[in-house]
RNA sequence: CGCGAGGUAGAGCAGCUCGGAAGCUCGCCGGGCUCAUAACCCGGAGGUCACAGGUUCAAAUCCUGUCCUCGCAACCA
């Protein structure tokens, strides 16, 4: 089978803040669990992420934190690598948009956009705070709204009316630090010609019908109807980086121009100008942007238009737009304290692998959802503990006591005597992984686990069925081993295609119990989750139990350790 | 007519794209099993699929209208 070349980005996160549950659930952890499984798959798949280092707010929390906006970019970028490897996010690169490499990518990007005609400079008023010297933009003024007259509407966007409008329309502007006046002056800058890409983004929006979200696609559709305008691209503010065009020399690119280049920048960082032709370049390269739904705008119809204009890279193949996570019924809040902040995760000894596996539980694949501590509590009893570990420890449970770990058969000696209930279980080990992978392509993660734990049911009422306790009592060996040599096959299948939502534990499982070489995640193992094929020779170890069970004092632990 | 999401058993949800005997998990009731972390398996009770019209042989699913709920300052996927 042919090998596919894929291309996995997770959202650049702004650098001024630690991730919260809900950046984990949104694009960090679909991202990981999608790259997790291609290579098991035996793709060949790369995964990059970093930091969104420009902009406004991350020059102004470094000044708060009295750093080097460098200084501060580095530190926290540190403590974001922490926090992912803490939740066994196995990122390739996780850099940022502070580099020499992304400042280069993003002026060639700009410069082939210019060269190609898709740039026009328009003048217009810019707002100035005399008092606190700095440009306002966007969200750093607020004024009357042109168009319902609400008084607390920002440069850009009313969030009273919805409308949104140049920053000369707002009426008594002022700046959003002091809250005196600011100050009108006239400015140059650099619009892109969204008007002019229009008709070819929506071709390429309309091919993706079937493939996005419907709510992705609805959302980039809204756009359409009201028609893409020229859109600004350039900032006056001392942060980010310089516009490489006589007379512009001041100024920086709005952060969300360069942010999404990061991806490429990144990408480059990782494995040079060799990797960027063969991830972004190349036609037969997959790429797949998984973002929360805030920023499907960005994905779906401002990047891909910037790389229409600049006829250099190629667009995603899908961008996979999640919902949000709410928390307890609550959104997520950093001043309220709602929510579990992940660098309260750090020095925890919760298991990252139950985590994960309530988490992909409730993605909020088609809407919100929300993380309850009860739900958690239940996922990883009734699931974990009840069904999927049970499983294992159940088989290698009876292999060991009445076998010494040792069955000493394989399929050639039991084909001949299958009866009903075998057959079943060799359908399900025949096909379960399959579907399953299919699901994990299609990034339907919610039914993917799902389906897991139906696969560890099956095992689990077969076991019931066959009761190959009394088959042992009753003297009947051959029956006894061609049961649990079945069972062995889908204890085998089950950490491998659970590995990608929890690599850590099937990995434990794989090695010290199963007894297998490696890890159920290595690459191209996918395909021999559906084979009943363990050696006749093969010896299995003594269980022990995988996921331990949560009691209400450790969920009350957790709470107090989260909530801090 | 601001925008978006949603209303399916006591709770939480899936199913709606491509109409065809109402499903899952938990809880509750009863039974079985005893290999297993009091785990596992089977059966049962419980629903006018928000409401009203329409299309259809057939609608939770398609169309129209109505009602209700949630989110939309900031940090923030």
């Amino acid at each position: 089978m042919k090998k596919k070349k894929i291309l996995v980005t997770s959202a650049l996160l702004y650098v001024n803040g630690l991730p919260h549950l809900g950046h984990v659930v949104g694009c960090w952890l679909p991202g990981d669990v999608f790259t997790r499984y291609h290579k098991t798959k035996g793709n060949d798949v790369v995964y990059v992420s970093g930091t969104d280092d420009h902009g406004t707010t991350s020059y102004i929390s470094a000044k708060e934190a009295g750093m080097e906006p460098s200084d501060y970019i580095a530190s926290m970028n540190a403590r974001m690598k922490e926090i992912a490897k803490k939740l066994s996010i196995n990122f390739d690169i996780f850099s940022g948009t502070n580099t020499q490499t992304h400042h280069d990518v993003t002026i060639d990007f700009f410069s082939e956009i210019y060269k190609n005609g898709y740039t026009e400079v328009k003048e217009s008023s810019m707002l100035f705070c005399e008092h606190d010297k700095i440009a306002l933009a966007d969200r750093f003024v607020y004024g009357i709204c042109p168009n319902c007259g609400y008084d607390k509407a920002y440069g850009d966007q009313c969030d009273k009316c919805g409308a949104t409008y140049e920053l000369d329309a707002l009426g008594s502007p002022k700046c959003a630090f002091c809250g005196k006046d600011a100050v009108k002056k006239s400015t140059k800058h650099i619009y892109i010609s969204l008007d002019k890409i229009q008709p070819e983004l929506q071709k390429w929006v309309e091919s993706k019908k079937d493939v996005w979200r419907p709510h992705v696609y609805a959302m980039t559709n809204k756009w359409f109807k009201e028609g893409l305008k020229p859109r600004c691209i350039t900032r006056d503010i001392p942060w980010g980086i310089k516009v490489p065009l006589k007379g512009f020399e001041d100024k920086v690119f709005y952060v969300w121009f360069d942010a999404p280049i990061g991806y490429i920048s990144i990408t480059k960082e990782l494995g040079g100008d060799e990797m960027v032709k063969d991830r972004w370049q190349n036609p037969e390269c997959e790429i797949y942007n998984f973002i929360g739904k805030d920023n499907i705008d960005f994905h779906a119809v401002f990047f891909p238009s910037m790389e229409l204009a600049c006829k250099k890279y190629n667009l995603a193949t899908n961008v996979v737009g999640f919902n949000f996570l709410n928390f307890e019924g609550q959104k997520f809040s950093k001043s309220h304290k709602v929510g579990i902040f992940c660098d309260s995760l750090l020095h925890s000894d919760i298991d990252i692998d139950a985590l994960r596996a309530y988490l992909v539980s409730i993605f909020p694949e088609n809407k919100d959802s929300d993380f309850t501590y009860e739900g958690f509590k239940l996922n990883t009893n009734a699931e974990l503990v009840g069904k999927y570990g049970n499983f294992f420890n159940r088989t290698l449970n009876m292999i060991n006591k009445n076998f010494a770990g040792e069955l000493e058969i394989d399929f050639d000696d039991i084909k001949d005597s299958l009866d009903e209930n075998d057959k079943e279980m060799i359908e399900a080990i025949n096909t379960l992984p399959t579907q399953i992978g299919e699901l994990f392509e299609k990034t339907e993660f919610r039914m993917a686990y799902k389906e897991i734990m139906r696969f560890a049911s099956i095992g689990n009422t077969y076991l019931e069925k066959t009761a190959p306790w009394t088959l042992i009592k009753n003297g009947d060996t051959t029956s006894a081993k061609k049961v649990l040599y079945l069972c062995l096959n889908m204890a085998k299948a089950l950490a491998i295609v659970a590995s990608p939502i929890m690599p850590n534990r099937t990995a434990e499982i794989w090695s010290e119990q199963l007894n297998f070489a490696g890890r159920p995640d290595d690459a191209e193992q996918w395909e021999d989750a559906s084979k009943i094929n363990i050696k006749k020779s093969h010896k299995v170890n003594l269980p022990k139990p995988l996921f331990a069970r949560l009691d209400d004092e450790a969920i009350e632990k957790y709470k107090a350790e989260f909530s801090k």
